[in-house]
DNA sequence: AATGAAATCAACCGCCACCAA
DNA sequence: CTTGGTGGCGGTTGATTTCAT
């Protein structure tokens, strides 16, 4: 007699998610919310088990949800807080708006982990490789920083000099605290975002709000030392700060008439003729 | 252009914590 | 206290894409 599995499999589609799969499911958790995974496949009309439309949502199709590649500050803020939570990528997630545990844990497993390796850190323990001895070859994998340049990435990498490059984001600033004081710092005191403090990006552009009055006592405004920050549109921008002001996820079919609104004055372009809605053809809004 | 290797990432699986009965 | 249901998490898989030859 084995584990109950979670729920009738019996007919239930796996896989990638299609377009008319994903509709389905933002149609239904917009209108009702977000309740009891267990019955929303048969209530959105969807042959999927509860957990894959979970997944689904929380990793794809949640409208706050910032897709693309880390940032070079979000990329060190997870080195940072891994070297002080380990593999507790949810936890790491919650200090990064708009990112995924999933998506953190594959960013780390495919880039950041080699990016330490090739700099002789050892991603597990955050500490300097030992260096190779004569039964143990050296190998690309586990080299010491050769050049300047890799050292000087090493150094930004792992925060060692809190006066270069001072970034005045709410973002870096809880980093840094962690820095300063990184013997008996708990990382649950790292404030997380508010919303009207996150920063996110469409595709081609990353989107820049400026906080009207920020909470944090130390920075009164947001700004960025990267050149690819841009300042978005008011409208947007006066938009965005509307619908992260009001209790969108307390009140999700508010949040459906504001979506409505914005779809209203924005082209949604339909997802690719592939059957798989990967990435950007499934909700692509300009 | 063809092919195999490597990289990427969405999705699945199984375990665990929490909660209500 | 025990049990069953549920959601959430982390590890892993495997299909797809990209790169190298």
């Amino acid at each position: 007699m084995g584990r109950q599995p979670c729920c009738d499999k019996v007919g239930l589609k796996k896989g990638p998610w299609n377009a008319e799969e994903d509709q389905k499911l933002v149609n239904f958790i917009l209108t009702n919310g977000q309740c009891c995974w267990r019955a929303v496949p048969k209530l959105a009309g969807l042959l999927r088990c509860g957990k894959s439309c979970r997944l689904r949502w929380t990793n794809y199709l949640r409208p706050d949800l910032k897709r693309g590649l880390l940032s070079e500050y979000e990329e060190k803020m997870v080195i940072d807080l891994h070297a002080q939570l380990g593999n507790r990528w949810a936890k790491i997630a919650s200090h990064l708006p708009g990112k995924t545990d999933n998506e953190i844990k594959n960013h780390w497993n495919t880039h950041i982990k080699k990016k330490l390796n090739k700099m002789g850190i050892d991603p597990l323990t955050h500490k300097p490789l030992p260096p190779p001895t004569a039964d143990q070859p050296p190998s690309e994998a586990a080299a010491q920083p050769k050049t300047t340049e890799e050292a000087e990435e090493l150094e930004d990498l792992l925060f060692k000099d809190n006066e270069k490059d001072k970034i005045t984001s709410p973002l870096i600033e809880s980093t840094e605290l962690l820095l300063v004081n990184n013997n008996d710092f708990s990382i649950d005191e790292i404030p997380v975002i508010e919303p009207h403090e996150i920063m996110i990006s469409s595709d081609d552009q990353n989107i820049s709000l400026t906080p009207s009055s920020s909470s944090s006592s130390s920075s009164s405004s947001f700004s960025s030392n990267s050149n690819d920050l841009l300042e978005f549109s008011p409208s947007f921008e006066d938009y965005y700060r509307e619908i992260m002001s009001s209790d969108i996820w307390d009140d999700v079919v508010d949040f459906s008439n504001t979506l409505d609104l914005l779809v209203d004055d924005c082209d949604i372009h339909e997802p690719s003729s592939r059957g798989v809605a990967k990435h950007d053809d499934s909700w692509k809004f300009n």
